[in-house]
DNA sequence: GTCCCGATTCTA
DNA sequence: AGAATCGGGACT
């Protein structure tokens, strides 16, 4: 199958049934490819977990605007995390990505090394710079199918926060 | 303006 | 278990 950039019809759904369906798709950022297979969902509104559960800030700006773009957020004073937006408009909604296995176009000292949120975003070298980028439209940074089947998912806690710990927001496959 | 802490990662 | 490291956001 040939491959097909995600449309905003993809990501303006359900959170929860937008992260589980990125599961096996690939992301693109200028030439470096990686396929997902773990995630997390953060419902703002009945998730206390999520940034924008308290209301809009300048942080959490691009979360209240249109599904499909990037939500990058600086975290312990060295690593940037990468979500997608979700929903409509106003919601507050987006899906982390948590890890990618590696395909194709990584320097060899970044290869397998983007199994983590933190260390996938230095792998692809997404910064602050690249929040707020729609991901429908942008040039060098998507997400596609490839036409891949994922197999079973396994659904777990969330990992990393204090508040909403008991929710099995997180979402791994095999690949 | 001040202060606390975080959707992480690496080392031991 | 602890360190590294700093911007955001709550509060004064």
């Amino acid at each position: 199958m040939r491959s097909k950039r995600l449309t905003r019809s993809f990501y303006n759904r359900p959170t929860l049934t937008v992260a589980k369906q990125l599961l096996g798709k690939f992301l693109v950022k200028d030439g470096k490819i990686g396929q997902i297979n773990e995630v997390e969902a953060y419902v703002s509104d009945i998730d206390p977990a999520c940034h924008a559960y308290n209301g809009m800030t300048k942080r959490t700006k691009v979360m209240f605007g249109s599904s499909g773009y990037s939500y990058v957020y600086f975290i312990y004073g060295m690593y940037f995390c990468f979500n997608v937006v979700t929903e409509k408009k106003g919601k507050g909604c987006a899906v982390l990505i948590r890890s990618v296995k590696p395909v194709s176009g990584f320097d060899s000292s970044d290869y397998l090394k983007t199994d983590g949120p933190g260390k996938l975003c230095k792998a692809f070298g997404i910064t602050k710079k690249d929040n707020g980028i729609d991901l429908c439209s942008s040039k060098d940074f998507f997400i596609e199918d490839h036409g891949y089947k994922v197999g079973s998912i396994k659904r777990l806690k969330r990992i990393g926060i204090n508040k909403g710990t008991e929710l099995e927001w997180r979402f791994v496959c095999k690949l």
